[in-house]
DNA sequence: TTGACACATTCAAATTTGTCGATATGTTGG
DNA sequence: CCAACATATCGACAAATTTGAATGTGTCAA
């Protein structure tokens, strides 16, 4: 498969790209620990119940984008940069020998 | 908008992708013109009712993915890799501060 | 141990999406 | 003009997705 799917569509959800923006900026402070985003963290960046947010989280870990650990009662939260290269290597992989001709 | 969610929501349906795949193989030799890919030869591909790939077509289209241009009864298609890159950019933009850290 | 906390799971409702039959639109060949 | 053709649009349906209330699970503090 030269492109994948399961990465690209949890990409294609306009409160996943919030996460992910959000992850990228490093969430500022923790409710718990300093540079670390906790689930708690993004229950308030989007307003959204804890249950949905639990849900996002698992479709971005499941398709690798997310890295997640649990420590003590939280869930920490971490951005995946190889799977990030490597869906954006998917995607120069179809544009290059196109714009090359 | 760091990431287009519209754009990756169109690369994540698995038709789409075996689209994206048939046009990037240049589709041999059209039904009509040689070197371009029609509809006609999409719904041949996938063996997909010819309304269902006239839906998938215009979410590719409407992502800026693919360039539809009419030519007498055909419909024919290409990929837009300008877009591709783009898309391309906004994960490597993504990955390339974290893997560098 | 007990209570509060952080998160996961379950279940159900609302919405979106994928699919295709029927039909409409526009085009070409005769 | 007419009939065949290629594609778009419409309408309907099933399946998947998003969402959150209720609840379960595990953890920490006291």
């Amino acid at each position: 498969m030269l492109l994948d799917a399961e990465g690209f569509r949890a990409l294609g959800d306009p409160v996943r790209v919030r996460i992910v923006q959000f992850l990228l900026d490093q969430g500022g402070v923790c409710c718990a620990n300093p540079g670390l985003v906790c689930a708690c963290d993004i229950v308030a960046l989007l307003g959204l119940a804890q249950p949905t947010v639990s849900h996002h989280m698992q479709i971005l870990t499941r398709a690798g984008l997310v890295l997640a650990e649990k420590r003590g009662r939280w869930m920490f939260y971490a951005l995946a940069p190889r799977r990030f290269e490597e869906l954006g290597g998917q995607l120069g992989a179809i544009a290059a020998p196109l714009v090359a001709a």
